[in-house]
DNA sequence: AACAAATTTATTGTATACAAAGTGGGGGGG
DNA sequence: CCCCCCCACTTTGTATACAATAAATTTGTT
């Protein structure tokens, strides 16, 4: 069994995630020992992770609350994502396994096969999608690098993003997955790198365009 | 008086940048209570904050160590750090006050009396120039790019560059700092971009010397 | 009725006690 | 003599109790 602070952990990062805590939701702890059925020692572990990966904010003596993405900077969230994640793959080109060319193109695949299906909004794709990414900054074999990103990949706002593609841009999406993959094989950087911030500036732009169409002002 | 957790994380990030703790050194909890006359609990906050911070690492019960930074790609650091601190200065170029860069400048010439003072090895040295960075980064207005440059120049490595500098070395980063003031003068993000990209790719090169001066093999 | 001060209440911050897991050393068996 | 297992000890993980701080409410006054 997990140990007490990573299972608090777990099922507030899910809460928060899933929108059932909403921005400016308060964290508080006596609440969460309940939902997570652990003393609040384990539970303030997790809350400071939490707010240390930005999904929520914290004040002194007043405690945490789910983070509001409004409040952030979009731009230069994804600034940095293109940045970071287009220097990963530039890095993971030259040193990414075959092993993990096969895990990216397994994952690929069943992206597909969802989105076949209609069950591209599902947890299970963003789940698929979110290991993709990962194996990609694994492959970059820097620590410093993937701790650096989870800090602009592990929000909401990313992590469902796959939710809010158009057909186009879903389809756009996956042709992005394989050219990586292309990429990788020819052990290309740059060629890596540009893809990989194509796919970002493109979920950039769907974001963005969700956005102002359901908020229309 | 400072809370006893941000107390704990003070000193014992202290040990750290000093050197007193050296790479490897294990954190034990009981001993850091003798140290920073707190309860553990406090104590195990400001470890993992160390760890998240990349100034320790950790592993499940068995704790938390000293992180050693020849463990790491420090290219990979490097390269980072050019490209969080750069976007950060192009960012920042459009955004910054009068009032900082006024404050860029006074410290600009503090530091540049501390070298003439022959001081420019001293932690006050240091604490200008880490100071410098700060006022640019938060310049950029993004509370994300300043917890993501956390993670890159919040190191013992980084912090302590201006000792391992040459006298050319040290002038070279001085012009530097000018010209940086100058770029956010005339707010010009790419100049701000490439004179802090050099900046940090200059300091790199001192530490490559450096290091492999000092273990020539 | 509106404002302000004081009191209560809710919540976080810290300390300590206990439980669990890991580590190393000593004794017994091969 | 060496290896392995078991026991004692060290260290981390978790729970709970207490202290301090901030927020809300009430009460008194104007």
């Amino acid at each position: 069994m997990a140990s007490a602070s990573v299972q608090a952990y777990e099922i507030i990062r899910q809460e928060i995630i899933s929108g059932r805590f909403p921005p400016g939701h308060r964290l508080i702890e006596s609440d969460l020992t309940a939902l997570c059925k652990v003393s609040r020692t384990p539970v303030r572990e997790a809350l400071r992770r939490l707010v240390n990966e930005g999904l929520a904010e914290f004040s002194p003596n007043h405690g945490a609350q789910v983070a509001d993405p409004g409040d952030e900077d979009l731009e230069a969230l994804y600034e940095l994502r293109t940045l970071i994640e287009g220097y990963g793959a530039a890095r993971a080109a030259t040193r990414i396994s075959e092993a993990e060319i096969a895990e990216l193109e397994a994952l690929a695949s069943q992206m597909e096969a969802l989105v076949k299906k209609g069950a591209d909004h599902t947890p299970e794709a963003a789940g698929a999608n979110s290991r993709f990414h990962r194996i990609i900054l694994e492959a970059a074999r820097s620590a410093r690098l993937l701790s650096v990103a989870g800090l602009v990949v592990e929000t909401p706002l990313v992590l469902r993003t796959l939710a809010r593609y158009s057909a186009d841009e879903r389809d756009r999406s996956m042709r992005h997955h394989r050219e990586l993959i292309a990429a990788f094989r020819a052990r290309d950087a740059r060629w890596a790198e540009a893809v990989m911030t194509g796919h970002i500036k493109a979920a950039f732009a769907a974001i963005r365009r969700d956005l102002a169409q359901r908020s229309p002002g």
